[in-house]
DNA sequence: GGGTGAAATAATGTATACACAACCTCTGGC
DNA sequence: GCCAGAGGTTGTGTATACATTATTTCACCC
């Protein structure tokens, strides 16, 4: 986040977290003078902010002029984890296969490092910590294949509200041994790192499969044990179908 | 592309068109109001142009502000087909696993179909015929997949120049038996399709990242044994290095 | 002669005004 | 009572004006 905010910066950040906070959910449609007034900047970095949570796949333009909040069903999320880790298999394959920077490779560590410090055995753990640092390694992830195509595109990937890495760690979820999936989830990190440095490709990939699938994990049990809990996700529209269209230009 | 051009469309198309002949490849940074002169459109619309070519990747953001056309590497090349493979073939497994919409499966026979006419067995190939339909087939693909988002991903992808299944398929390019190598890319498509409708989930995933490697292929051979092909390719500003930040905000 | 600083110029970020299009409402007629 | 049309209202698309920031150039001092 930057430091000095722009009037875009506002917008952008203002206008997430109010479709995250579920501002608009009813809405047919979002009227740009009234949200430019409410977040207190004018219409074109509104428009800007728009364009991008439009491209994030937060919003949807309307065809007929202006935007609204995206719809997603379930299998929008499940899809949008699938291929998560489907990217970030790739791009751990890749870190591996060309050898990773040794200055990502430490600051992956460094991030691991910290989560230790949040998981710390006894006493409470520092949630807020987790998920910061979580973030940064599976950024660090996308940075460590050296290839800025897929870092860029993993970072879009994270920013999806419903497929980013955290985005289903809710302490509050009722998972059953919430805590020690966490570890669980710190011993993948580990051995992803590991299987990166000792160049090892296949394995790599398949690990990061894996660690993704937990998220997939912890959303079908919210969904079936909890629906609630997903309600509780921030600017989630679920539905559990859509109409779609299949017209096509020949 | 729409049929009446809105002054945004206008900017877009032909902001696209000029990076991509080459009209800013020196340039330190694109100037809005000599641009927009140059379009005929304000520098509204023709920012929020310059904004959607940043997101697609052809031009990059300034730090102080503005955009110039952004630089590749061919590394970047090679890493946004392989990604694209990735991506196509994660489509298909998926299409292939969910069973695809036999309406649009329908569609990708027709234009598989058109494809050979493109290729008539005797006569001069139809080329403009066969770039508009394997375009067609391969944004099918990512429909196939029933996912609003690896669809919208994959077109995100294929507008990539340098990564599109039609970027190298360049007629006068030079790649021996150029067209022997079109026919077996539609035998591929073929079975592709095949695999899908058959549900054969990992086979189609493997053919898809295979026909994917044709890019690869056209593409080395291109840099190895006629350089100067890759200069004709639009917009395509190659160095061989560059100089990347590991900065890291912990 | 070279370097530093300040001022001027130019370009971007932002705001606002205007025009056109869509939608809703109200009224009149059937 | 219901439907249709016209007018008003609301809203987006576009242009332009303004302010702020970066860059460049020139002059002065070392």
């Amino acid at each position: 986040m930057p430091d000095r905010l722009s009037q875009f910066d506002k917008a952008l950040f203002g206008l997430r977290s109010l479709v995250l906070g579920g501002a608009f959910l009813g809405d047919k449609r979002l009227s740009e003078v009234a949200v430019a007034k409410q977040l207190g900047v004018s219409r074109t970095p509104l428009r800007q902010a728009m364009d991008r949570l439009v491209s994030e796949g937060l919003l949807e333009r309307i065809e007929t002029g202006g935007c609204r909040v995206a719809i997603f069903t379930k299998q929008d999320i499940t899809d949008a984890i699938e291929i998560r880790g489907v990217m970030e298999g790739t791009a751990a394959k890749m870190a591996a296969e060309r050898g990773a920077d040794p200055l990502l490779t430490a600051q992956a560590n460094d991030a691991l490092d910290r989560i230790d410090i949040a998981l710390a055995p006894r006493g409470r753990i520092d949630f807020d910590l987790y998920v910061r640092q979580n973030a940064r390694f599976h950024n660090l992830l996308g940075r460590l294949a050296g290839s800025g195509l897929i870092e860029r595109e993993l970072e879009r990937m994270n920013r999806l509200p419903l497929a980013s890495p955290s985005a289903f760690l809710i302490e509050q979820a009722g998972i059953p041994d919430f805590q020690e999936s966490l570890r669980y989830a710190q011993r993948q990190h580990r051995a992803i790192l590991e299987a990166i440095t000792n160049r090892e490709g296949s394995r790599a990939e398949a690990l990061t499969r894996e660690h993704a699938r937990l998220a997939l994990t912890n959303f079908d049990y919210l969904t079936k044990h909890r629906p609630e809990a997903t309600k509780g996700v921030p600017g989630l529209a679920l539905v559990t179908s859509r109409q779609g269209s299949t017209t096509d230009s020949a």
